[in-house]
RNA sequence: GCCGCAGUAGCUCAGUCGGUAGAGCACCUGAUUUGUAAUCAGGGGGUCGGCGGUUCGAUCCCGUCCUGCGGCACCA
């Protein structure tokens, strides 16, 4: 007697063990028809599998969203088997499902290209069409292997023996077509609905080994329905227009150009909005007790030896010499790096001179410029450069302060996030890697005292194991934008490492000298990257007081130009960044190139706000207007700009 | 760095089956003084990413380098 309980929570029974599908037929004829598979005890699973024991068991259609990655999984082996079908000699890997979608990664000598989408996607549908039934089954070890081998699928043979040993290996088999998967998959190829779309191909390695032959990945994107796919196509197009590189263009904040690669200039406006955040970021600070410092660009490599950068990171660290043959006696061996962090650089602050308890905790910031040398394909836009900005502070203080000190910095990137806009975040905890400096012992002593004080903060975590920094643990903060992409900015880190190698000390109330703990600390990450994700974030359309134009005066006849060049100046007075418009156009013309530029705030001037001393204000994205006194104007204009910290 | 794709005017892009290129917007000039998302007309502008090769002739074909784009790998 097997008993079922189905989600309503209505209990049948059957005398022998029964499938899924028999499950669904006995319940009707419709959801028989629309199961797709089982969830056991809340586990998916074949819908052929015979349930022998009491469970709860729910049946998975389509418009379950868990169904989703059934379909994705699908996918994959349908694409395989297609592309398989369409180029034969090709091997396959492995393809599983992704969040959107799903890849498969193909071993094969020519290129798959976009143009050879069209084409596999059809054979997709023609599988989907052909109805085949997917089959699991159990095969023994060696023999898989040799079909493998007959097959020519020395990828898929050489996986076997990875698996654990005395695992069972299940093959989903559709028509003649077969893969070793553990599942599970749908009942057959026609369940698979043909929203579905390829949507790229790239190169990979391997097993993830830049050493292990590359193999080509197709990515493509499944949905339960055409509907979905629609929806979610459009989203990607959606995302496109917040591209901060073409915004950047759009809006002349920055440009790139290939003889400073990795390198940004910053073109006015995106200055103004650089120095905007820069400003703000200082005045949070000040307020929370730091302290800003700058340390030199230029450092002897002999500082980075002894900090053990040069030991890990010297590929990526970009060297400066002066010639060879102009280089001063004094200058015979020395080599110079161009910083690629600030903390060495803070420590040798710190060591001057004696530092007693009383000073800790020491708040150091530093709004420090670092270049590293990036790998060329690591490069994207201004998010990810070879010069950067980072709002970098370390903190200098006695193990016990640790915690306080954590759950201060907590507060502070919570009220700079909210702040800048974004009200979700979530945390991750990286332990030791593999590759580190400190002994075992250090390591629990930094562990421990990071996630006690995370706790205390009332963090919580997600675990990142063997993630941390070579020095020391961190908490990583990740940030939510308005797309629901999430962008990894604060950091956290704990390290007793580097004041040992570098010897810093303090005198404690003993006395005697004592090592301090530095926290590394940022919020934003780096500059360049952080207003990246803030044009994508807003699209470009910021809250008034980060706009680096907050107004445009824009003429409506050139009889209203003095009075344009009036407003212009009481609202810089009022401390507002506006212009004006005062070209022969029309205010059609103005209105829509203003507005594509993303300024807020427009204010229209015609002979009757000039003889009436008013203005019309638009605000960007809205066709409600209001006519205002100018003094009245400029007061409101003003409390709308007021940034949330009075900036420094 | 790896795999693939791409590079034509400031931007977006068309084009040349090998005979030194074109549109729209932008820019400049002129006319127009205009009331809430593109006024009209005229004009200037390109060593068709760099270098080398094949060819009578290369923007087009071949090689190579650079840069960008999408992934992979990387992200102290």
């Amino acid at each position: 007697m097997v008993n079922i309980t189905l989600p309503d929570g209505s209990v049948r029974s059957f005398e022998k063990p029964v499938s899924g599908a028999e499950l669904a037929a006995s319940i009707g004829p419709g959801l028989a028809k629309a199961a797709l598979a089982v969830k056991i005890d809340g586990q998916m699973k074949d819908l052929a599998l015979p349930i022998a024991k009491d469970a709860k068991v729910a049946i998975v259609t389509a418009k379950d969203p868990d169904a989703l990655e059934l379909i994705r999984h699908d996918a994959a082996h349908v694409l395989a088997q297609a592309v398989q079908e369409l180029f034969p000699g090709t091997q396959i890997t492995f393809g599983p499902a992704i969040e959107n979608g799903f890849y498969y990664d193909f071993a094969r000598k020519e290129p798959f290209t976009p143009e050879d989408f069209a084409r596999i996607e059809q054979r997709m549908r023609e599988i989907v069409d052909r109805n085949l039934p997917i089959e699991r089954s159990i095969w023994e070890r060696d023999r898989l292997k040799a079909w493998f081998r007959e097959h020519g699928e020395s990828f898929k043979a050489e996986w076997i023996d990875e698996l654990p040993k005395g695992e069972e290996i299940s093959v989903y088999r559709q028509g003649d077509w077969l893969d070793m998967c553990v599942g599970p998959h749908l009942p057959a190829t026609g369940k698979l609905p043909k929203a579905f779309k390829l949507t790229k191909v790239s190169g990979t390695y391997w097993r993830g080994n830049p050493k292990n032959p590359v193999l080509q990945r197709i990515y493509g994107t499944a949905w339960a329905s055409e509907k979905d796919l629609k929806e979610y196509l459009h989203q990607i197009e959606e995302a496109e227009k917040r591209d901060h590189r073409k915004i950047g263009r759009e809006m002349n904040l920055f440009h790139l150009q290939e003889e400073a690669v990795g390198s940004v200039f910053w073109h006015p406006n995106g200055w103004t909005l650089w120095r905007t955040l820069e400003r703000y970021m200082r005045a949070r600070l000040e307020a929370a007790g730091y302290v800003e410092v700058k340390t030199p660009q230029l450092v002897d490599r002999k500082l980075w030896e002894e900090s053990g950068h040069w030991d890990k990171f010297k590929d990526a660290m970009f060297l400066a010499t002066p010639r060879a043959e102009t280089a001063h006696a004094e200058d015979g061996e020395r080599i110079y790096a161009i910083k690629p962090m600030n903390c060495p650089g803070a420590v040798q602050i710190f060591k001057q001179g004696l530092k007693s308890y009383r000073d800790l905790p020491l708040r150091m910031a530093e709004f420090g410029s670092c270049h590293r040398y990036e790998p060329s394909g690591a490069m994207h836009g201004i998010m990810r450069v070879r010069a950067f900005t980072q709002d970098d502070a370390h903190i200098f203080c006695t193990e016990p302060q640790i915690e306080a000190e954590s759950v201060a910095f907590c507060d502070l990137l919570r009220t700079i996030y909210k702040d800048l806009g974004f009200a979700d975040f979530f945390v991750k905890f990286s332990d030791r890697p593999a590759v580190r400096a400190g002994s075992d012992a250090v390591w629990d002593q930094a562990e421990g005292a990071l996630r006690a004080a995370a706790e205390a903060a009332g963090l919580d975590l997600q675990l990142n194991p063997g993630e941390g920094a070579f020095y020391g643990p961190k908490l990583e903060f990740v940030l939510r934008d308005a797309i629901g992409r999430d962008w990894q900015c604060g950091t956290l880190q704990v390290d007793f490492v580097l004041p040992e190698r570098l010897d810093a000390s303090y005198i404690g109330e003993d006395g005697q000298r004592h090592r301090p703990v530095m926290l590394h600390r940022a919020i934003l990450g780096s500059f360049e990257r952080f207003t990246g994700i803030l044009i994508e974030h807003f699209a470009g359309k910021f809250p008034l007081w980060l706009a680096p134009v907050q107004a445009v005066a824009a003429t409506i006849v050139s009889d209203a130009d003095g009075y344009a060049g009036e407003v212009e100046a009481a609202l810089a007075a009022a401390g507002l960044r506006a212009k004006t418009d005062l070209r022969n156009e029309k205010i059609n013309y103005k209105i829509r190139e203003h507005s594509l530029a993303k300024v807020p705030i427009l204010l229209i001037l015609g002979r009757k706000e000039a003889e009436e001393r008013k203005v019309t204000i638009r605000r960007l994205g809205e066709e409600r207007q209001e006519s205002l006194a100018l003094d009245e104007a400029v007061a409101k204009l003003k409390e709308l700009a007021k940034p949330p910290v009075p900036l420094a």
